[in-house]
DNA sequence: TGAATATATGAATAACTATTCATATCTTGG
DNA sequence: CCAAGATATGAATAGTTATTCATATATTCA
């Protein structure tokens, strides 16, 4: 794609995008933030985590709010466990999980707030 | 996966989930909120994003921002145009967008906000 | 110790999604 | 109308990821 023209807003669009070359973050750091999302993009992790915004529980009860299998859950856990979302602490036979990214909190306490907006 | 005993914190976990199931939303609810995050889960989209947050650009110019090929972009712009993040504005030959969705820029700034507390 | 319960995990599969390449469409200037 | 530029799109591909099934591990209790 060569480029020999101007677009009929070459002044302010290359000013913008000069702007944003510059402050936009490095590729690193879009990784990073766009991870972030990723975790929140599964409907079963955004449930497990809107259960847990209601308190701790072993993956019992949350595989009865969550409504699918143990298994799935678990495996769901995992991710969130891994990427440092949740923390597991084990009680006797139980597990019970809790979140410790308050982050994560936030952003899906917008994402409540947004919904609501919309009128859904 | 059968139920009968109960774990050590029943009484708390019990109590805990009964709320979270009245109080998290439905499956399309759910769907809707995880398809929002989605959108912003891809570092492709987050990086048209956050160039437009800097200002309305067009293609050729999102493309520089972006660093990718126009066709990777352009296919992602329809992503974001089909779920009503973005809009297109034709102008002679070029296509100029911008954000319509002011929500998903308030996750953006957010997910800004967050990343830097956390030292990245 | 052995049975029962709770949770985790590996492997397989299926579905989804981003990217690339080639090409089509649309617009303007000559 | 034609050529060139700007954008869009379809098809193919490759990579990712959620889910399921079967099974393993861990813990308690009798």
């Amino acid at each position: 794609m060569k480029r020999i023209s101007v677009c009929g807003n070459e002044k302010e669009h290359g000013v913008t995008a000069q702007r944003a070359k510059e402050r936009v973050l490095g590729e690193v750091e879009i990784e990073k933030m766009s991870a972030v999302y990723r975790m929140l993009s599964d409907p079963t992790r955004l449930k497990i985590l809107l259960g847990l915004m209601q308190g701790e529980m072993c993956v019992y009860h949350l595989t009865d709010v969550c409504g699918g299998t143990q298994s799935g859950v678990s495996h769901q856990l995992r991710v969130l466990r891994d990427n440092k979302i949740v923390k597991a602490k084990r009680l006797g036979q139980t597990v019970e999980y809790s979140i410790i990214d308050e982050h994560i909190r936030e952003m899906i306490e917008l994402g409540i707030k947004h919904l609501s907006c919309d009128g859904v």
